[in-house]
DNA sequence: GTCATAAGGATTTTCGAAAATCATTGACTC
DNA sequence: GAGTCAATGATTTTCGAAAATCCTTATGAC
């Protein structure tokens, strides 16, 4: 029988987007124990995929192992969140600064045209309907990495990429802010004018702001 | 008290352990075709630790995965070397100023003990007993660990672990070098006294530098 | 009551084989 | 000869169950 998997060319790979998503979306809440038999039923198929799924999403640090104990969603913290935002300062400051001074015409291109996108649709927040949360979510990402995409370097892009995600778990709890102390498409619209203005210290800068900003306005989630 | 013991608790660790070495070592060689008959064959296990193996080295960079192509070990090219080494610049740089910065007593210890370890055998070359070597290059890893392991962050901690892994694959071309033009222990010894001398700019930039000469030595071999 | 210990159930980890996919070969057409 | 296509073999990927491990509860001694 063949089965059509659209997006995945493994079950493998499709468990893993599958379970990503419901850690992203808060399906599968922080702490949460994830056991085989609810990930199985999730998503219909035996037992070695989906623990290839877990291996992946462990190494990324979204899930945790315990050895012979099962794999837990990975808790949220206010250590970490400052710990990422630190990190994320440092590398997607230079893999932004290093875009600016590389990126031709086309990479301009790409900035234009996500933050386009980005401005097409309102902001997540929680009066929005979840499809087009998600579709903003989306778009936003793409934005920033767009953002980034001229800095020559795959492994910082890599390391990058993954610090937006684990990033991305603790913005979402955001959604329930009304952001009424913060312009972010704003914010956004900066980074782009400064990518184009090529004035490369003060767009790495402006970078580093923006995630501070943000990890400023979740702190209030960890007050007890 | 339960005890973590190195070399694993489960199939899929020394698995992970055992190729990883043997890709460290050479004995898998860049770009080489890794098949499940024969690492089952030399782990003496079945598929599935094997493949939760491979999916942790491929998340780490140590190999890649084709779709139903199976897996191979990753090749190393000029570009990634360069690469690599200034992600490390920037990651590791920055850890070890914020060590520094950091850095108690205790970590002024562990910098003073695993240096002393380091200068106790003779560097990795061709005419030492590989036993030996081995000693060596697990001794200069612990010494640059305890560099930044003040710098109190996880985050930056496990993205310098994975890349100074990588990055070793390249180093230990060199052990056919004589390194006559270049005096490493002297490099070792000048990064302990600006840890100890709390200087943390000119310490991060001597190891920016230390790390761009290894980088430099290397790129002979990659010449065609 | 507390501690230690053992039995039972729940869950993870591993196995061996089946299913699916890829690569190669060789026949056949044009 | 070049190109298409089916058959074959090699290899990866997935399955379903067995084995190993952990957690909970029950039992008994002090």
């Amino acid at each position: 029988m063949e089965q059509k998997r659209p997006g995945g060319r493994t079950l493998a790979g499709d468990a893993y987007e599958r379970i990503r998503q419901q850690i992203r979306s808060g399906a599968f809440g922080p702490g949460e124990r994830l056991r085989f038999a609810d990930l199985q039923a999730l998503c219909s198929m035996s037992v070695t995929p989906v623990r290839e799924a877990l291996t992946r999403l462990t190494a990324e640090g979204f899930t945790t192992l315990d050895d012979h104990r099962g794999y837990s969603v990975a808790r949220l913290s206010l250590a970490e969140l400052r710990d990422i935002t630190a990190a994320r300062q440092l590398c997607e400051g230079e893999a932004f600064r290093l875009s600016v001074l590389n990126g031709d015409a086309e990479w301009e291109g790409r900035v234009l045209a996500s933050h386009h996108l980005l401005t097409r649709i309102p902001q997540a927040r929680d009066d929005i309907p979840s499809a087009m949360r998600e579709d903003w979510e989306e778009r936003h990402a793409a934005f920033h990495a767009a953002l980034i995409s001229a800095c020559g370097s795959p492994t910082l892009l890599e390391i990058c990429r993954n610090l937006f995600r684990r990033a991305d778990r603790y913005r979402r709890m955001s959604v329930s802010l009304d952001g009424a102390a913060r312009d972010v498409a704003g914010e956004h619209r900066t980074l782009m004018d400064l990518a184009l203005s090529r004035d490369a210290e003060r767009a790495a800068s402006a970078l580093k702001e923006h995630y501070g900003r943000t990890a400023a306005a979740l702190e209030i989630f960890f007050e007890s």
